[in-house]
DNA sequence: CGGCAATTTAGAATCCCTCTAAGTTATTGA
DNA sequence: TCAATAACTTAGAGGGATTCTAAATTGCCG
């Protein structure tokens, strides 16, 4: 009973980044986070708030899934181009992808080592390190 | 005199893939492949055909890219959605990729050491691993 | 409660990219 | 050399994903 995960609802998480808990943000919220980690496109979120009979639309469902990734709830990962997945897992971890049917699913982080990456150049820094595994039917 | 370079100019190149020599690719290889490796996207490498006074199509141009790149003459690298960048370097590599201008930048692939990655799925095979250094301004 | 900024939204607009269908061109072999 | 033929090119329409606009709505705070 006791509480290791002080901010599990919605509501919280929203407070928690300064974002105001509207009706449709507390659905889109209650959608991504309330079944583990998931990788969604704004379209698939929209048909799943549709099917749960929450009238948003496809503005607000784009809108709150940027306004989660700048708050640090979501990264967005860029697999293919004209299709952005968003990513509840935050944590550091890297992808397969199925590029047959468009699935990804996570690596954990400590499973790749990324080794003897050069420095970036001078002025920069490195914002982040994506890995992507593209998978293909077997032999 | 000696020819080490079997392969140097457009023509040989397209004939080499089976591409017909038409103007249109035989001047678009000359953009692509005369000037040491390079990134470009659609759009940019149709404007610098106009600005040489090739006449050639924007859709010419996509379908180019894509028979050099179905034929091994280039890669595609996703970086971010709605853009795809065409590759003369044909070599395993990965790259920088600076958010703030769009320029990619390549990293030699024996710079760069994946390890630990997990088995893929039953049933897939890896067709390519893809490492992308996202970098921002520095301190 | 008001007042007001934040939020939502429909619909238009934009951006890349692909498709279609009609004209053009490279190749080939008689 | 020269059709015949298949490959290629292209303008413009079409499409999907995403963003923008401007007006209506809503949450928040005093
Ligand atoms: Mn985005
Ligand atoms: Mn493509
Ligand atoms: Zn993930
Ligand atoms: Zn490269």
């Amino acid at each position: 009973m006791s509480d290791l995960r002080p901010y599990s609802g919605a509501l919280e998480r929203l407070r928690r980044v300064g974002l105001r808990p509207t009706r449709q943000r507390l659905a889109l919220a209650r959608l991504l986070f309330d079944k583990g980690h998931r990788h969604v496109t704004a379209e698939q979120l929209h048909g799943e708030a549709v099917a749960a009979a929450v009238r948003v639309s496809l503005a607000t469902v784009y809108n709150t899934l940027h306004q989660f990734t700048a708050a640090g709830l979501l990264s967005e990962v860029v697999v293919e181009p004209g299709r952005s997945y968003f990513d509840t897992n935050t944590d550091d971890h890297h992808h397969f992808y199925f590029e047959k049917t468009g699935v990804l699913q996570d690596i954990p982080g400590d499973h790749v080592v990324v080794k003897q990456l050069p420095e970036p150049p001078p002025g920069t820094e490195i914002r982040r390190v994506d890995v992507i595994v593209r998978l293909g039917a077997g032999t």
